[in-house]
RNA sequence: GCCCCCGUGGCGGAAUUGGUAGACGCGCCUGACUCAAAAUCAGGUUUCCUCACGGAAGUGUUGGUUCGAGUCCGACCGGGGGCACCA
């Protein structure tokens, strides 16, 4: 053997390609009608202080996407920004005495740098940061725009109050009775609040789910789960006091109930309505006992545990409700803590034979409980449900004209009666409510709105925008800012020009990212969000990619701000995102030491007895299983000590292998190491070949023989295996191919020239298939090859189809389906030729011991089957 | 409770429309090089029986469809996710 090559400098190596793709502007997108465009997005960063391993994991795969379809000759676009604005930079003002302001562009400048040490393709040219006046201005006039098309309105509700962030959030933002983002028990609040309408467009995100094939089958199911979409009825029931000692003389009106089930209205024995019900409120008024009831069922708090203990509990109210079906039929209204006023009417009839919850309440007050579905083999007679709600399928009985119909045709024939007398109508019902986007915070974009004593809510005139946040603000007491700033919010009215006051409430941070995507189109635009020409020239975003955390809340959000924009005539766009994909988590094992603290991965060695201790003193710790990397256990791994001690390439390759990109990872030291070996390992082989190649350019020789046929075969169906992973983000199956292609390269043997050539041919068609994956290596080699233009220049290699098929195959032969042998036949040889050699094999002769098979299966180029 | 997804070697995971299960990597074992180690290189590595040749079993369990099932269907077990007093 010659002198060792040398060892793979990828830190000089990486710092320099960085340099050059960012001197030549290699990655800076530029609208081109000439050729198709691709955009490619992975969700923006919020700068919380350094990248995580989930960044390098997401923009990895971006960048491999990105990268490649740069080769296949789209004109890609690649962009970068900062979801700028949010709570941990009010907390760390707070906690650290830096203004949000300073902390988080000190981060982004930390990020910034991160990432460019992970050799990405994007272009830094159009990077933007939500907190910027430049970009929210924008924000705030869309969202004129969207009051004045009726979009955005303010109301006086229940919210959902974080006591942690001291703001309250939107439906979507509380999962199982906590904030998002707190993990604090959600508590209810009355206020005054502006919200999105949209349930708008409510039916519209339902129905388009479906056109969205590139979205994850995954994601679409929880959206539509999301918008609960139930068809049913809204019936009417006439109200009759029952306060006083004869007919009193209060109208009470009609009661308004939403149901699914209106063929069960026969099996009605009372009638419910919410504590938050207006009907509650105005009986209450009067009734101490009622207060003290609504009082109390407040307080039970809206956590799934919570609730699932919680009895049922109802006030019966003054007043009786007329069966609109059965003339005379007088039933009881409650008040019940278990009607949520948010969705329906907040009022329901209570039929307990076939409710669950019905069933719970009726038998707790001692009211009847009628069947009026019973299961179709069941006897009329004998069948109850007393102990039990019925809840399924079956035929309706003791309901007049629907006696015998199915659940189906019942509801149907119900509607119709109660449409032509009336008194109901069928409808559909959405869980799906508006957009809650009142944050009570500081570091977010001002809503651009005026109180005026005289002319009330009066929008910020067109000319005033942006209202800029005010930098010189205090954190040291509680509550917003923006409230205890001695001048910002008072103001003269725009209209009449008196004293008035600007809304102190910011807007949810999703709406800041609701739009990033059409805003990267033209991020330096000052007179509009965006340059129609171009955005129409960019938008769909072809390829988004994060988290699915973001399945409801982002995504839907700015499927609702895309359609905004369209009413307003602002783009024409019905949907943001063409393709969607969510990547898994990266997890770690979790250390925890004898005290029952949590420890770091470098903080512990695994010893030669295979035992795990601590570093400093060589005390056995636990192991737990891995879990996603997080800060609170610990089992975090610093990306940029990833990328000092073995390279950006290694990073990314680990991140590539092994693990199906939708999956979680787990991060190990193991493979790390082993990633980087391939890195030198790689670099190694190819660097000594190099010499023995032939130049660049010489012809292709006559005649090649099978080991140079054999390496081509190889390079080519790489070429079309590693082209149709990436495109199906297959990511860990291209891997495999290219270590496939590595064994192919290092046990070639032959060294005359014909096979040089077909080595040199492979050697490039290897390097560039790399490239999206391991660009610094790839661009390294690439040169070391011999060519002058970059690597992320040049075209992606196009494979031979000759050489994709092979001209014989190996085929199965089977006894009884039990494979016995294989055998080589020409490609696409006839049936008959299979047959009559998969026969002749001794292992089949022996198999058959003299008896004739009594059938053969033959499928052409993949099996043979004989059966006995 | 309802809806959805997933169970394949020691590990991560491959397996077109049902057609050679375990590609590729990690780990481990053996050998080469070395005074030794690291690195590197060569070979092996599903389990069981057999000196070997060879054979049998095998994709969570169980039943079925089929010439043939990891793949399709039914039931069950286990893990994960979403929604949840939503009428």
């Amino acid at each position: 053997m010659s002198s060792t090559p040398a060892r793979y400098n990828f830190r000089e190596t990486e710092a320099k390609w960085q340099r050059e793709w960012e001197d030549r502007q290699t990655f800076r997108a530029r609208m081109d009608r000439a050729r198709p465009k691709y955009y490619v997005l992975e969700m923006f960063p919020y700068p919380s202080g350094r990248i995580h391993m989930g960044h390098v994991r997401n923009y990895t795969q971006g960048d491999v996407i990105a990268r490649y379809k740069r080769a296949k000759g789209f004109n890609v676009l690649h962009p970068m920004g900062w979801d700028a604005f949010g709570l941990p930079a009010e907390n760390a003002a707070m906690e650290k005495k830096v203004h949000p302001k300073a902390w988080t562009y000190d981060n982004i400048a930390t990020m910034k740098a991160q990432l460019k040490s992970m050799g990405l393709s994007l272009d830094w040219s159009r990077e933007l940061a939500t907190c910027e006046a430049s970009y929210y201005r924008h924000e705030q006039k869309m969202f004129l725009d969207f009051w004045k098309a009726g979009l955005a309105y303010r109301s006086e509700a229940w919210v959902n109050w974080d006591p942690v962030d001291n703001t309250v959030l939107a439906n979507e933002q509380v999962i199982e009775g906590k904030g998002w983002r707190t993990g604090a028990t959600v508590e209810r609040r009355k206020l005054t609040q502006w919200n999105l309408r949209m349930t708008h467009y409510t039916e519209e995100l339902l129905e388009r789910l479906d056109t969205l094939p590139r979205w994850p089958e995954k994601v679409r199911l929880m959206q539509a789960n999301w918008i609960g979409r139930s068809r049913g009825a809204r019936v009417f029931w006439d109200l009759v006091d029952t306060s006083g000692d004869g007919p009193s003389g209060r109208d009470w009106g009609k009661l308004e109930i939403f149901t699914t089930r209106p063929d069960t209205l026969f099996g009605a024995s009372f009638m419910a309505v919410s504590v938050d019900h207006p009907l509650s409120a105005e009986l209450a008024a009067g009734d101490p006992g009622l207060q003290a009831f609504i009082a109390e069922s407040r307080k039970t708090g809206t956590a799934a545990a919570e609730v699932e203990t919680a009895e049922k509990h109802g006030y019966k109210l003054p007043v009786l409700a007329k069966h609109p079906l059965i003339p005379g039929k007088l039933l009881p209204v409650f008040a019940a803590n278990f009607v949520l006023m948010e969705y329906g009417t907040g009022a329901i009839f209570g039929c307990p034979g076939h409710d669950e919850r019905d069933h719970e309440f009726a038998t707790k007050y001692g009211l009847p409980i009628t069947p009026v579905v019973m299961p179709s083999d069941a006897d009329p007679a004998s069948f109850s449900v007393a102990k039990a709600a019925f809840t399924e399928d079956g035929i309706l009985i003791n309901s007049e004209f629907l006696n015998g119909l199915d659940v189906e045709t019942g509801k149907a024939r119900v509607i119709e009666r109660l449409e032509a007398m009336g008194v109901g109508k069928g409808t559909i019902q959405y869980r799906q409510r508006d957009w809650l986007v009142s944050r009570q915070r500081y570091w977010g974009t001002p809503i651009p709105a005026i109180h005026c004593a005289k002319c009330g809510v009066v929008p910020v005139p067109d000319k005033d925008l942006p209202v800029e946040l005010p930098e010189d603000v205090e954190f040291d007491k509680p509550g917003n800012p923006l409230d205890h700033h001695p001048t910002w919010k008072h103001v003269a009215c725009p209209k009449c020009g008196g004293p008035a006051t600007r809304e102190t409430d910011t807007f949810d941070t999703f709406v800041n990212s609701s739009w990033y995507f059409d805003r990267f189109t033209a991020p330096h635009l000052a007179a509009a969000p965006f340059d129609r020409e171009e955005h129409d020239y960019w938008m769909p975003v072809d390829q988004y990619i994060g988290g699915i955390e973001h399945a409801i809340l982002h995504l839907l959000y700015s499927r609702f701000w895309t359609r905004a924009m369209r009413e307003v005539q602002m783009a024409g766009r019905d949907e943001p995102f063409d393709g969607l994909f969510t990547q898994g988590m990266v997890c770690h094992e979790t250390y925890r030491a004898p005290d029952g603290s949590w420890l770091l991965p470098e903080e512990v060695e695994r010893t030669a007895g295979g035992g795990v201790v601590r570093r400093s003193d060589r005390m056995p710790i636990e192991v737990g299983r891995s879990e996603k990397m997080s800060k609170s256990k610990k089992n975090v791994v610093d990306p940029d000590e990833i990328i000092r001690d073995y390279g950006a390439d290694t990073a990314r390759w680990f991140m590539l292998s092994d693990s199906p990109p939708e999956r979680d990872l787990e991060w190990t030291e193991a493979g790390v190491t082993g990633a980087w070996r391939f890195q030198q390992r790689l670099f190694r082989i190819i660097t000594g070949l190099i010499p023995l190649l032939p130049p660049i350019g010489t012809t292709r020789p006559a005649q090649l023989a099978e080991p140079a046929m054999a390496l081509r075969r190889a390079a080519h169906r790489a070429i079309a295996g590693v082209s149709a992973d990436i495109e199906a983000f297959h990511f860990n199956k291209a891997v495999a191919r290219l270590y496939e292609l590595a064994n192919a390269v290092d046990s070639l043997e032959a060294r005359d020239a014909a096979t040089l050539w077909a080595l040199r041919e492979t050697l490039e068609i290897f390097v560039r298939l790399l490239g999206p994956m391991t660009p610094h290596l790839a661009e390294e080699l690439w040169l070391a090859l011999g060519h002058s233009a970059l690597l992320a220049d040049s075209p992606w290699p196009m494979a031979e189809d000759a050489l994709l098929v092979d001209d014989t195959v190996t085929i199965a032969v089977q006894l009884n389906g039990k494979l016995r042998a294989t055998i080589q036949v020409a490609k696409d040889a006839p049936k008959d030729v299979a047959e009559r050699t998969a026969l002749a094999l001794p292992e089949i002769v022996r198999g058959l011991a003299g008896k004739t098979p009594r059938r053969v299966v033959v499928v052409p180029n993949r099996i043979v089957n004989v059966v006995v």
